[in-house]
DNA sequence: AACCCATCTGGGAACGTTACCAAAATTTTG
DNA sequence: CAAAATTTTGGTAACGTTCCCAGATGGGTT
């Protein structure tokens, strides 16, 4: 049951341990015959390398953090995966935490991940702010940090992966308004996420342009759950103020304020369209079916993974901002 | 920059490095005095412990893997939550492999964490037979397996939690009839997934106990999607049959097929009532909101990350099954 | 004053692996 | 055929930590 290692092969084939080494990697300095036989006998006994050794050796551990605020709604999952496909191909495990959108447990999994000894870190963080302190030390303690989705208020020395929120939410508005939309409401994120404040800025600027705007039918949330969005839509219809519109800030507050139509007999899109931000299959499973900006969230982890990679192997790289392009989906929920 | 370790500590205070470990530790054979002094140079200087070296001392990787079908949907996200609440604390790292539901990418996946040289494995299978030698093959290797959800056809010397398929949807389908529903289609999920086989069999035995078990009203879909549960509800309709009720295998395969409902303009639960296998937000985000029977995900986490510590810590522990209880919610989409 | 015991500290091996340097074995060269 | 060059192998330190054993120091007892 006891693991075989280097050792136990060389004391098996009469040979030194270095042996054993040279025949197991690429080292040209062995004898064909002597590899051969090594070879055959680790094969034979079930030699398995141990990482943990060669991580001591080499001061890396080999695991990344991945923190993001949950992992309920496919968002993160999907970026995850796109950091798998370029992590774990080349050895790495990815150690994930959830905040719960609470920024003290947010601090919490980071100084775990330290704990953990974790090579890097990759972030959707939970509150514009609030931990910027940690994020520098723990950059100033040498494990290097990349942004996706969310970043800090704050640049930082650290790359970072996002959409175009105010540009892309632009367009969304721009559609609503060519749908015939002219009380166009708005449920806004929490302003201490940067991305809703993006989006709220967005979604004015092309109100105001076309003279339509009116702050009334601003909402603004807690948080971003399907609750949170219900709650939205019930404030909403208190105001008692006419509307035909909604642009939420992301699928799951979309969704809420939908059931929320839904339960009081308002036709959607009929009465009332609705859009959103996501990329999530959320937006497909609905009904109908939810106009939204898809963010390439697969290749958004991608890309995460490889700007942490970068900053792993060269410590001074230049740190990188990269914005990708999202798609703006019509479906159903905005009318045809 | 570079990592302050106890030799970096032995150094400053000098002291030998025995000393410091003592002071770090619980070790009573040391002078508080000496105590107070290294705890504070280790405080001022920022040390940590590395865990590989420890890893690496005590051949433990304090690695788990976890391997799933999939992390798109909430179900898994779930169930990770409570092996998380378990195992985080303890010091464990969690490594997650998604294998799509394919048997070759979930053996990839078994292989991989086994190289990862992880302490234990926590599974969702994808196919009830395939990978069986596998398993086999690496809890001979001295890897302990955990299974939940869906467990392996051969009884295996592993761990398992699970809810009781049968009788649960046995429970559900009483409640259908008890709405005055008798025409009760079955969308049934594959028949490698023992669950799929377990439920479809309570189904069939309460409509037969009722008189009114009609096989034509049995579909039986490839995988889980939303897509899957689409294209069952078109095969339903197609088939021109009477029908005022379906159970689903799972929510994900409700939700899809209730999606093509509303598309035909069929009123849900006027003219068919859903109800599902769940446990997982999506029965209440959509509308109306689907009635299921809903899986105690967390305690099953939380149970799974118990029993794969119980085979680490002695790996001749006996091998247990827990088969949970779970909740049957009573929903709009199965009418009040 | 000699001894013993308790308290505290230091030295070194070990976990599995690789990298460097030195030594041995083999082949090539003059 | 000896010397030189090359190929192949062995020995050992190192990564960070703990643990066992051996010393050192100090106080108390005869």
């Amino acid at each position: 049951m006891k693991r075989i290692t280097i050792k136990d092969l060389a004391k098996h084939l009469l040979l030194s341990t270095s042996t054993i080494s040279r025949a197991l990697g690429n080292d040209t300095n062995i004898h064909p015959d002597t590899k051969k036989k090594v070879l055959d006998a680790a094969k034979k006994l079930g030699y398995r390398p141990n990482p943990t050794a060669l991580n001591l050796k080499y001061g890396q551990s080999k695991n990344i953090g991945f923190v993001v605020p949950e992992m309920i709604t496919p968002f993160a999952s999907k970026v995850l995966r796109g950091v798998q496909n370029i992590l774990y191909p080349l050895g790495y495990r990815i150690i994930i935490t959830e905040s719960d959108e609470n920024p003290l447990i947010e601090r919490k999994n980071l100084l775990l991940l330290e704990e953990f000894n974790v090579d890097g870190i990759i972030i959707n963080l939970c509150h514009e702010t609030q931990n910027q302190d940690l994020y520098e030390q723990i950059m100033d303690r040498g494990t290097p940090l990349v942004f996706f989705d969310r970043i800090p208020a704050k640049s930082l020395a650290a790359s970072k992966v996002m959409v175009n929120d105010n540009i892309k939410t632009s367009l969304m508005i721009e559609h609503l308004i060519d749908m015939g939309r002219t009380r166009i409401a708005h449920i806004m994120g929490p302003s201490t996420i940067r991305n809703s404040t993006e989006r709220a800025m967005g979604y004015q600027r092309i109100l105001t342009k076309h003279g339509i705007f009116d702050p009334d039918l601003v909402i603004k949330t807690e948080g971003t759950t399907f609750e949170d969005g219900r709650n939205a839509a019930r404030q909403l219809l208190d105001k008692k103020l006419a509307f035909d519109g909604i642009f939420a800030f992301t699928d799951t507050l979309a969704i809420g304020a939908m059931n929320y139509l839904h339960e009081q007999h308002i036709k959607i899109p009929e009465k009332v369209a609705i859009a959103s931000f996501s990329g999530t299959e959320l937006a497909t499973i609905v009904h109908p079916q939810l106009t939204s900006v898809e963010q390439p969230l697969l290749q958004m982890g991608e890309i995460a993974a490889g700007l942490i990679l970068e900053k792993i192997k060269d410590s001074t790289a230049p740190s990188k901002t990269i914005v990708m392009d999202a798609e703006i989906i019509y479906r159903a929920s905005t009318g045809e």
